[in-house]
DNA sequence: ATGGTAGGGGGCCTA
C-alpha cells in the first residue's frame, strides 16, 4: 500500500498539479496539507473523480489538511486533541478499510518568528501531538504519521542547515521535541530506508532555492513498530516540484506491505 | 541587512 504526503499549498491553484500527480503516480493513500480552503469550497470532484474516498479539514485563507483513499474512511478525527481552545485545522486522523491502519495527518505549526507566541504555539502543539501519539500507541496497531512537520530534524536534512539555526525549523528545542516523538517508538521512515544526506523535501519559491537544490527535508511519515515492520520503501517524489505552478513541498512516500 | 516569491482574500497575513 503506497502512502504519500504532500503539501500542496492551496487546493484551488494546485488543481491540475494534485490531478497529474493523482494520474502518475496513484497512492493508496495521501495526506495533503496547506489546502488554503473551508470544506464547503473544496473542489472534491479532482479526487473523487478519481475513485477516491476524502475526507477534509479546512479553514479559511491558510492551513487546512485532507486524507484521501482508494479504500473507505473510518472513525474520522478532525482537530488535534487536547486544546479545546485551538481552533487551527492542522490535524486529521482516519483509519483505512479494514487494514487497521490508522493514518494521521498533519502540519506542524511553522514557528517564527522566533522567540515569540508563535513559537511557543509550535512547542505546545508538538508537546499535545507527542501526548496524542502515546494514547493512539497504547492500541499497538499499524501507525502513520504523515505531513509537513516543519522540523529539520539533522543538519544532514539542509543543504545549507547553517543558515536554519536561528530558525522555528531548526531549533534546539524544535529538534528535542521531534526527537521526544522518536523516542516514544516512532521511526523516520525515509531514514530507515536512506540514510544519505542530501534528500529534502522542500525548496523556497525565492532566489532560486529550487535550480541551486538549496533544499530541507520537513515532510516526514513517522511510524509506529507495527508500521515500520510492514515498510518495503521509502522515498521522495522531486518531479512534481519542476512542473508548471508548483507547490514549494514535494511528496514524500512509503510502500508498507501490510 | 535586505529582499527575493507565492496563495488567499478582499485587507495584509502566512509561509
Amino acid at each position: 500500500m503506497k502512502i504519500a504526503t504532500f503539501n500542496i499549498n492551496g487546493i484551488k491553484a494546485r488543481a491540475e498539479v494534485l490531478g497529474r500527480w493523482l494520474d502518475d503516480s496513484a497512492p493508496d493513500v495521501a495526506v495533503l496539507q496547506e489546502i488554503k480552503s473551508v470544506d464547503e469550497n473544496f473542489p472534491r470532484e479532482i479526487i473523487e473523480s478519481r475513485g477516491y474516498h476524502l475526507e477534509t479539514h479546512g479553514q479559511k485563507g491558510f492551513n487546512g489538511v485532507a486524507v484521501l483513499s482508494k479504500r473507505p474512511l473510518h472513525d474520522v478525527v478532525r482537530g488535534l486533541p487536547g486544546d479545546e481552545d485551538d481552533d487551527q485545522a492542522r490535524w486529521i486522523e482516519a483509519t483505512i478499510g479494514d487494514t487497521g491502519l490508522r493514518i494521521c495527518g498533519l502540519y506542524l505549526p511553522n514557528g517564527n518568528p522566533t522567540p515569540g507566541p508563535k513559537y511557543d504555539y509550535k512547542l505546545a502543539w508538538m508537546a499535545r501531538m507527542e501526548t496524542r501519539a502515546r494514547a493512539l500507541m497504547t492500541a499497538e496497531q499499524p501507525l502513520v504519521f504523515a505531513g509537513d512537520y516543519n522540523v529539520i530534524p539533522q543538519p544532514a536534512d539542509a543543504a545549507r542547515p547553517q543558515a536554519w539555526t536561528e530558525d522555528a525549523l531548526f531549533l534546539p528545542q524544535t529538534r528535542a521535541a521531534f526527537r521526544r516523538l522518536e523516542v516514544l517508538g516512532l521511526y523516520d521512515a525515509l531514514r530507515l530506508r536512506h540514510p544519505e544526506p542530501g534528500i529534502y523535501s522542500f525548496w523556497d519559491y525565492q532566489a532560486g532555492a529550487w535550480p541551486r537544490n538549496d533544499g530541507i527535508r520537513i515532510d516526514h511519515l513517522l511510524l509506529s513498530a507495527q508500521a515500520a515492520d510492514c515498510l518495503t520503501d521509502a522515498w521522495v517524489e522531486t518531479g512534481p516540484r519542476a512542473w508548471d505552478k508548483p507547490s514549494d513541498h514535494t511528496p514524500v512516500w512509503i510502500d508498507l506491505d501490510l
